[in-house]
RNA sequence: AAGCAAACCGGUUCUAUCGCUGCUCUAUACGUAGAGGAGAGGAAAGUCCGGGCAACGUAGAGCGACACGCUUCCUAACGGGAAGGCGCAUUUUUCGGAAUGCGAUAGAAAGUGCCACAGAAAAUAUACCGCCUUUGCAAAAAGGUAAGGGUGAAAACGUGAGGUAAGAGCUCACGGCUUUGUGUAGUGAUAUGCAUCGCGGUAAACCUCGUGUGUUGAAAAACCAAAUAGGUUGCAGGCUUCGGAAAGGGCGGCUCGCUUUUUGUCUUCGGACACCUGCAAUGGGUAGGUUGAUACAGUCUGUGUGCGAAUGCAGGCGUAGAUAAAUGAUAGAGGUCUGAUCUCGGUUGGACACAGAACCCGGCUUACAAGGUUUGCUUCUUU
């Protein structure tokens, strides 16, 4: 299902500090991801959508811009992302900053992108798990 | 009719699919599931004023700081609004005035300061030219003088007469602004008459006068409260037949042997206190959650009062409530404006602003596409 509920979201101000203190980070123009795996019982993913003040000033366009990440990250998950999460047991928190310019914030190209991040997050957990094992 | 300016109105709709946040109903393994219905603005913005609300503070008075500053009214209140007074500017005029715009619009007659350049002089006056008197053959010197010259944004209130050596509000008449007193009109600002005092500007320079302000803001504040650690209280335990048993630690030659530990202090020998372990209760408090928090200084219609801002009465309506923060995406069909094209009402293209609630109200300010309404100005056409 293409849903996007709270339990998806990070919420919690803890957990964000924490992210961002001492994920690892990467990134695919025209955004930047912050992550940090976990290995728990059940496989889950918690996203952080995040548009900066400091490059659209305008509170309509961060708005616009976020939705659109929102809806690209609510298409491709289901396919994309969740499945190996769930196969290997990983907890991921990440967080999804937009570094680009507005225009090109289309749909269509987001969602491209997201299933790049997605590909590397992958990558990145494959090598944790080869860690994990040695 | 067109253009420009200002003010006001206005702020693209519907359907389907997927998704988000509350609400109501039903079912429920209490995790959720299904159905229904709701879900950004005129400025939600800037956070500039005022108020509600909350916590803390609070004998009274003064000083200081900050804000405001013509009058009356409206309002919960305001630095907002309405009506009016006064001044200035522009336009118009039937020369009486009228319209529009602007004004921190109290005090310069309490005191201090400042007034570029130019100019003789920018404020207890001064003397460059000029005028007058005296001295001198003359050149010039001494003294008087602000009428005249030129400078400047502004030149000692303006005009005329008297007066004088020449002059000067020095005196007088008329006029301008102004202080104080007083008569009249007005609720009042103020207008106007009489008498009287005075005559550069600047208070968005200090200042004086009057009025007001306790501080902090919803990240306020109130309540519930997991796990872990620690606090407090209670209960239980800390062997024994005195030979040793059991458990833990150390060493060695490691199925064993040796060695050591099994709380301390006080004691009237009953215990008491401290310490350690376990169990239970409990206060504070963190994560998290609930309230605050969405029904009202609400809005629409009618009607009464008032010049008006407003307000009384009656009736209708219920209209977001998120919290790392919902209100979206895709597709299709329209709507308004506009361009191209031709078979003249079809085809096809483009545009649709400013901008996103965050405790709630009242204002102010700023932004705003197309279109519409009103007013003013300009140009053209017709009668």
């Amino acid at each position: 299902m293409n849903t996007f509920k709270k339990e998806e979201r990070l919420c919690s101000v803890r957990l964000i500090q924490s992210l961002f203190h001492s994920g690892s980070s990467f990134v695919v123009y025209p955004f930047r991801v912050v992550y940090r795996f976990e290995k728990r019982d059940v496989g889950a993913a918690q996203v952080l959508i995040s548009v900066s003040k400091r490059r659209f000033k305008l509170a309509v366009t961060r708005n616009s811009i976020k939705r659109r990440l929102r809806e690209a990250y609510r298409l491709e998950k289901g396919a994309k992302l969740l499945p190996f999460l769930d196969e290997r047991k990983w907890y991921l928190a990440f967080a999804i900053q937009y570094i680009g310019k507005q225009e090109e914030a289309v749909l269509s190209t987001l969602r491209e992108k997201m299933i790049t991040v997605f590909k590397k997050l992958q990558h990145e957990s494959d090598r944790m798990d080869q860690h994990l094992s040695d």
